[in-house]
This record gives C-alpha cells, structure tokens and sequence, in this order.
DNA sequence: TGCATTTAGTTCGATATCGCACTAAATGAT
DNA sequence: ATCATTTAGTGCGATATCGAACTAAATGCA
C-alpha cells in the first residue's frame, strides 16, 4: 500500500476534478437553454421516462439518477407543478405511485434537445463524437465502480 | 446539420449524463470521509492552495473552479471560521484579498487524503490508473472547450 | 486631475439539495 | 392471523448554491 506512488493519487484526484468542473459547466450550458424555472433535472427526468421508459416509481428515478429521495420528490413536484409529468398511484403497492410523462413533458424535451443545436455544433467544432465515444466505457466503468461501492 | 445523426445526439448526452452522475457519487464517497460541517468545496480549496499556490485572490479561486464568486466567498468564510485559511489585505489591490492555507489547512488536507486511501484501493482493484489516465485528455480537451464557449 | 467605467468582494433573497424523522403500506416470521 | 421489520414517499429544518444589486477601489480616458 504504501508503493502506491504519490502521483497516482494526484492523477486519480485530477481525474475527479475534472469530472466535477465538466459537470459543473455543462449544467450551466443546459440551464442557460431552459425556460423559467426549470433545472437540469427537470429536463434529465424527463428525458429518461422517454428514453428509458414511463410508469417508474419515484424511488426507482432516485436512484438512477443517484439521488436522495427527497431531492427526486422535491424535483418531481415541480415537474407536476407545470404539469411536465404526471402522478398516478402504483396499482401494484399502496405506497408508491407512478410517473408519467404528459405530451407537454414531451415537447419540453423536444424543444431542449433542438435548443441544444448550437452547442453541441460547437462542441463538435472542436471534438469528434469518436473522441467522446472513446471516452465512455471508462466513464461507465468508473460510474458501475463507484454504485457498486455505494453501501 | 439535420445530417447529424440523432444517434450522435444521444451519444453526446449519455456523456454528460455519466460524467454528472460521476460527479456526484464521487463526491457522496468524499463526503461520507469529512469531518463535520465540511464539503467537498472546502477540501477542494485546500488542496488547491496546497498543490498550486498559496495567497490567491478568491476570484482566481472562484475561476479556478468555476463557481459563481458569491459561492466562493460562502466556502472561504466557512473555511476561515475554521481557521483552515487566512484572509489577508492585497498588497496590491485595495479590493482584493489573498488566501492563505493555514497550518490546520494544511493538515485537515493531508488528512482526507490519508482517509481515502481505502476508497481508492477499493477503485485500484477494478480500474487501473492507466485507464484513468487514458481518459484524462479527453475530459481536459472537452474542459477547455466548455470553458472557451463560456461567454 | 476629474469623472465614467470596470472590477473585487459582500449582502441579500430565492431555491436546490439533503439528512432526519415520520406515516402508511408491504413483507416476513411465527 | 398477529406483530415486528422493512420499504415508499413526504414534511421539515439546515445549509449550499447562485443571481441581482450594492460598495469601494482601480482603471481609462478626456
């Protein structure tokens, strides 16, 4: 253990660093693009019910997007408020409920993907989708890592 | 444009959706390692201080990091309450201020890192820092590009 | 020099995030 | 069937984050 060399550690930190400035700046971009009062988890909501699927509890969207539960019923409220999503109660458990996407929900999406246009052309300027491509199973590998270690 | 294949499109926002949602476990595991009412910011700041320099002006920080420089400010006042740095006058700059890492800074960083040893073996086990350090252009790349694009 | 503009930092208000404690329903063991 | 335990969701309080407006100092320009 104590090999494990000094600069490993500083790269692995360097690692997480840019992780977390990159996170913290393409959700900037994002919510410059979203109307009101609409967040990034707004939009990341409902993009899964559409691409994943619809019907999900709460619980199960906490916990793809790794968050406390309460943060998924707070975001959910506001997506209910604006009528984004809906909220029917689980048929299959009295406690829970299911969460629907509305067609508003839908053309929320839409209209953020297209709004999104501009950025991802100037992205592209400068990197290839190859590039990014390349990227992801590390990212993946990483994320499956750290959920796993989560207890 | 409308050539850009929507395949593309989806690609680029499973990125983003990894490197969030790596941000934000990553920071759950460093969290769950701090003492008391410290943040992930506070270590952050502090390591920096430590391994780039010392007696920065908080609005350099707040670049550094990508924040807006009110949430700088907010961490600093938590850190020096602390006594983990020092706020001292800018000789230079009657408006500005130099942050100074204290000798409690100091020791509350190499602290935390001490404690992550585990968690970072725990990764090492799966991941080796070769294929972390493969990754580690490519989130620089897409770093600088954002961070260009951000006017 | 004098004055408009820019810049560094803070204050303040709004709200996102999250831990803790709670309720109600489901599950499991006897 | 009964009752302890677990689980889904919410309410509440604390605090992190951030935009807007403000103050004071520096800068630029005439």
């Amino acid at each position: 253990m104590a090999e494990t060399a000094q600069s490993e550690v500083g790269e692995t930190f360097a690692f997480f660093n840019e992780i977390g400035i990159i996170s913290q700046l393409s959700r900037a971009f994002m919510e410059a693009r979203l109307p009101d009062g609409l967040l990034l988890p707004h939009f990341s909501v409902c993009n899964h019910l559409l691409r994943v699927k619809d019907g999900q509890t709460p619980l199960a969207l906490a916990k793809a997007f790794q968050v406390p539960k309460t943060t998924m019923t707070h975001t959910l409220s506001g997506l209910e408020k604006r009528n984004l999503v809906e909220l029917k109660p689980n048929p299959k458990d009295g406690r829970s409920k299911c969460v629907w996407i509305t067609d508003a929900g839908r053309t929320f999406r839409d209209a953020t993907i297209q709004s999104l246009g501009p950025d991802f052309a100037v992205l592209a300027q400068s990197i290839t989708p190859e590039e990014l491509r390349q990227a992801l199973p590390v990212l993946t590998k990483v994320r499956q890592i750290l959920d796993e270690a989560r207890d």
